[in-house]
DNA sequence: CGCATTTGACCCCG
DNA sequence: CGGGGTCAAATGCG
């Protein structure tokens, strides 16, 4: 186990420092390359390690969700963010992975957190009151133990700090409060199509006193519904902006306001929703999601001081 | 008319 | 006991 946690740290170090230098090295794809490729493979000696210590399972679906179509995913969307870049099937090649076959679309992964708990799904949500009956009460809320919970900032739209970003998913709310310490008060959704599909994601959007301009999103559970406004193929995180907190200047240009990626939140979701997808309901797998789902955010999120954006680096070009 | 938002009250947890 | 999360009636809107 302890070579295993090396393996880990050492990865989140490499991420850490790949982090740091994105802004150069966004000029040098293949330094950029061969950075991931290390962290992947040091990540990949951390995974066979679990696979070594844990059901047999649990890593594949680390191994093919990841490392395939999840890196199929993202180089396809690297190629539409950088024009002329690499090939996918060059860069699968230059990761030394087998790369799937090429031309299809991972049709899942549009879930925005990871999974709630099947207890807080039955629970606390449905529960309705009524002061007229006190015999009927609520079940227990969940709060601390927010299983799945996954917050990112985003910014407001370009124009009008006013309008709280759009993530592609609709939303229905279902309550604000103002919070102590915050000059904005907190604005509670959940999904729209609940009632329909029994989709249980929830989010809360914060402005932020320290820049008004910026939101804070707290996902809370899963999409089980799948719906997005959003075009087949795109995870609707990916439409959102991200921020390095406190790093203004490393954003990207204001010319294209709403379509750069964080990618941690990207792969979070991703990795979750395929695994939602093939998942059958044992619970073999339920380690290694939230194994996943942590390398994911240790290496966007959590290493250094702040969450890592790549449209410091790549560009959409929206709308081809 | 149906759906979304607002808003005050209720309830749980720390 | 207070803050945060949720409910649901009232209201707004297309």
């Amino acid at each position: 186990m302890d070579n295993t946690l090396h393996h880990i740290l050492h990865g989140c170090k490499l991420a850490g420092e790949l982090r740091a230098n994105l802004p150069n090295m966004a000029r040098e794809p293949h330094l950029l390359l061969d950075a991931c490729k290390e962290i992947v493979n040091t990540f990949n000696k951390a995974i066979h390690g679990f696979i070594s210590q844990s059901s047999p399972q649990a890593p594949m679906i680390f191994s093919e969700d990841f490392s395939g179509a999840h890196l199929d995913l993202a180089m396809r969307d690297m190629d539409l963010l950088h024009e002329g870049g690499h090939s996918q099937k060059d860069l699968y090649s230059a990761l030394g992975l087998p790369g799937p076959s090429f031309g299809t679309t991972t049709a899942s992964g549009y879930a925005t957190t990871q999974t709630m708990e099947a207890e807080t799904i039955a629970g606390s949500s449905i529960t309705g009151r009524r002061p007229s009956d006190p015999s009927i009460k609520r079940l227990k809320q969940k709060r601390k133990d927010d299983v799945g919970m996954h917050t990112i900032r985003v910014p407001a739209p370009a124009g009008n700090t006013e309008v709280q970003p759009d993530d592609g998913f609709t939303w229905r709310k279902y309550g604000q409060k103002d919070i102590l310490g915050s000059s904005f008060p907190r604005s509670y959704y959940r999904c729209t199509h609940k009632s329909f599909y029994g989709c249980n994601a929830k989010k809360k959007v914060q402005r932020l006193n320290e820049d008004p301009s910026t939101y804070e999103v707290t996902y809370i559970g899963s999409h089980s519904c799948k719906t997005t406004t959003m075009p087949v193929g795109i995870p609707a995180v990916m439409q959102m902006e991200a921020l390095v907190p406190g790093k203004a200047d490393t954003r990207a240009p204001p010319s294209n306001p709403s379509t750069s990626i964080h990618l941690g939140s990207w792969l979070t979701s991703n990795m979750e929703g395929s695994q939602m997808g093939m998942n059958t309901g044992e619970h073999a797998g339920e380690d290694v999601d939230f194994l996943v789902t942590d390398l994911a955010d240790a290496m966007f999120n959590s290493v250094g001081s702040g969450s890592s954006t790549i449209d410091a680096i790549f560009q959409i070009n929206q709308e081809k």
